[in-house]
This record gives C-alpha cells, structure tokens and sequence, in this order.
DNA sequence: TGATCGAACCAAAGCATGAATGGTTCGCTA
DNA sequence: TAGCGAACCATTCATGCTTTGGTTCGATCA
C-alpha cells in the first residue's frame, strides 16, 4: 500500500477509515457470518462518504483480508470456493472406503507432480507445517496441521482439475461423519511413524523425486487407511 | 416386471397406462427438454385415476426411463448429475495441458478399478459401444460414442468420488472451446489405432488385468494428447 | 484545480409470496 | 380388494420488491 501520507492531515477522511476498518476486521470481532454492516450504513457511522469508504475497503480486499459481491455485502476473509456444494452433496452417499480409495489415487499423483514443480520455497514452508504437526501435542490441532500439509502439496502441484478434485476429497473428509472415525482411529503409538513419513515425503519433494514422492504418498495412505479400517472394524464389532 | 395379468383384463387401467406411457417415453417424441406432463394432467388426459399414473410412472422410474422430483416434475432419461456448475466455473480458468494430465492420472485409475470390477455383462456393452465408435461414419457422432465407453469405464469402476472427478472432466471436455480444439486435431488416419487400442483395453478389462488396463488407458490418452498438442502447435503457428 | 460528497441509477443477489408439482393419506365405491 | 377422487404436505419455481455493491454525475469546498 502506498497510501499518501498527506491525506492523514486533511482532518483524516480516508486514511482514517481505512484504519478504523482494518482494526474493526483484524480484531477478530463481527458476528459469525463475517458479515460488514453496508457501505452505507459505514458511511453514516463514520460520518463520512461512500466514496471514502470504498477506497477503503478496495484497499481491504486487495490485502485479502474481505471479499465483497454485489447485492450480498461485504465479507471477512476470503470468498468461499464453489467445491462445498458439490461435496456435501455427495458426501452422503460415499462409503469410506471409496474416498480412501479415491485418495490412494489422487494424492499420490499431486505428491509427484509437487515434485516436479515445487520451489525451495514451497519446500521450506512444507517443513515448517512437519515440524508443526510433529510438535503440536493436541491431537485435533495437529490434524488440521496435518491437512494444511496435504493442502500444500495438493496446491503446489499445479494442476488446479486435480486440485479441485483434491478439494472434494478435503471436504468430504472435514465433514462431521469423518471427523469422529479419525478420532476413533487416533493411535498415539504411531506418530513418530507419520513423521518418519511425512519426512520422506517432502524429501522427495525436495530433491525432484517423482516416483518416490508419489510412493512416500502412498506408503503414507496406506498405513492411514490401515489405522482406519481396524478403527472401523473394532467400533462395529463392539456395535453388535 | 410382475404385472399381474389379470389386471388387463379389468378394462384395462394400470396395464393400459403403463404401455401407453412407455411408448410416448421411448417413442422419442416430447418436447426437448424431456419433461412430461403433469401427473394431474396424464390422469385426465387417459380418462384414469392418479394412482395408476403413479404406478406405472413407478414401473417406468424403476427401469431408468424416467426420473420425478417433487415440485419439478417428470422427464425422459436420467436425472442430471451436480457436477455441471462447478466445472463451468473452472473450465474458464484452466488451460488445456491441465486437463490431459489430469486425465492422465484419473482415467487410468478408474480403467484399472474397472478391470478389477466390471461384470461380463458390462464387457459386452464396452463392445458394442467400440463397434459403434468405429463404425460411425460421422466424426461428430463418433466421438459421442467414444465419451460414452469412457463414461462407461469410469461408472463401471464403481467409485463415486473418482466418478465424480471424472464427470468434472468430462463436463470440461464437452464444453465449446474443447470442441473445436478437439476438431481440429482430429485426423482420419489415427482410426484404426484408436480402434486397436479401445480393443485393447476392453481385452484388459475382461480378464481382469487392472495393471494392463491402466496401461492401454495410459498409452491412449498419450496418442490423444499427442494429436491434440500438434493440433495445437500447428494453429498457433498459423495464427502468428 | 482537484478531491470529496451526496444523489441517483445500474446490476446482481436476496427475500417474500403464491402457484405448480410430485408425494402421501384419507374415505368412498364397485 | 383395487381403484378413484379429494385433500393435504413438501419441494420447486416464477414473480415482484428490496437490499447491496458498482458506477456515474453534478455540486461543493479547500
């Protein structure tokens, strides 16, 4: 931003919106939905014009901090991508194994192709979210660590077809009927095992190894599917 | 179907009413978007009561002619898959080297899970439908043929969310843009390996070979993108 | 002169209402 | 007992009005 220091002085109009809103949707308040009262309504909040607030909220979507659609409103963060729908849609009718299934093939295809086209930077970004899911001790946080990893990979691939196809794979998996079967099947015993692999993986990565990235991948799956199935197995037998 | 054929005999109602309405359905006449009349309207229209409009629109649903939704209607074929919105989103945003790697990887496994899965029954439809293709005169048609037998590979590999990653693909392909290209890169003499190959495959797939048959699915997508990324090269150095 | 403001209009989205339509239940009749 | 007619329910769609961001224009003031 290089926001013209002199409009400060002028009994502050536009700068000091812009400060008030950034605060307002950085603080971490507003209601659920994320929702920003109209322009407006911000406009005779803050005595000012609607030309005053919008220059300020451009600057805000620009940062990606709100996004905003004509005739819905104004937004925190980033706009919701169309994959949902789709998911929810479908994630009724999907047995577990066919979206164990479905990653065994889909993952392990953008493991290689991040491979093929991952920067030292990605990488070195990919080893910080290791070491996060590795040292986190709260299980359910290091989960989400450990999907923001897989999300990494998936993005880094480049390949955004695919990538949507990862999406629907992510969704499905973030949904409530999926959460509580991966805490059924959390064994503390194998941690040190998934960062062992999660290791081998960026390694992998890192070194442009397409085949061993895309068998890491699914060396990883497996012993997740593994885990899984034996949870599922015993959760039924103690049903009966 | 168990029709009671006592029923014809009683002035004939519900027997009546199913035959009447499964010609009108597979008569291929109707409007174009396939919607029948309302079941209030098919009840005067027939001089019959409700009920038996309702049994045999039954009869007919069951065996897949038609499809009902409640406030909506009833329609000839199949009921639309959900897939269609999100890939005219991202159609616009991804470039045609996207596309054919993400085949790539996807058609692949799902001939694979395909050859692991598919009933003699389904073999001999894949046949009929590679006859079709190479025999249709008609480019246009026959590649409407040819999106059938992949469409048909990848039902038969009987997972729904690779199903559904596949649908995204196959909406991409169909939409205009694709088309053209698609034309463009057609060439009359690639037939009779694109016949050799789809043989190929279906041998693979009715003994079982999941390894051989993502392998002919594999070394088809590459001769189709080869053709295309000539194709490609050709009219962009036209255009310069 | 240049920036801001207020007002008005445009286009997209939401919302409320009513009608159409398949899904369901009831009592009546032959 | 099966069919019929009627009524009611839940979902979907069409319609019109309201909300809301996007845009333009002239007035105002430093």
């Amino acid at each position: 931003m290089s926001v013209t220091e002199n409009t400060i002085l002028e009994a502050g109009s536009f700068a000091d919106v812009l400060r008030q809103l950034r605060r307002l949707v950085t603080s971490g308040e507003m209601p659920e939905d994320g929702k920003l009262p109209t322009e407006r309504e911000m406009a005779e909040t803050l005595g000012v014009g609607r030309r005053a607030v919008r220059r300020a909220l451009e600057a805000l979507e620009s940062e990606g901090l709100v996004w905003r659609k004509q005739g819905k409103g104004t937004f925190i963060g980033q706009p919701p991508d169309p994959t949902g729908a789709l998911a929810a849609a479908i994630a009724g009718q999907t047995r577990a194994s066919e979206v164990a299934e479905a990653r065994l093939y889909i993952e392990p295809a953008l493991a290689g192709l991040c491979a093929a086209r991952a920067k030292p930077d990605d990488v070195r970004r990919m080893r910080v979210l290791v070491e996060r899911i590795h040292q986190t001790a709260d299980r359910n946080a290091a989960e989400l660590w450990d999907g923001a990893l897989h999300r990494m990979i998936a993005r880094t691939a480049g390949n955004r077809v695919l990538l949507t196809a990862f999406s629907l794979l992510d969704e499905i998996r973030a949904s409530d009927v999926w959460r509580e079967l991966r805490e059924k099947a959390r064994d503390p015993g194998s941690n040190e095992l998934y960062f062992q692999q999660h290791m081998q993986l960026v390694d992998c990565i890192e070194r442009g190894d397409v085949i061993g990235a895309e068998e890491a991948m699914r060396a990883h799956l497996n012993t997740l599917s593994e885990r899984m199935r034996h949870a599922i197995e015993d959760s039924e037998a103690g049903d009966d």
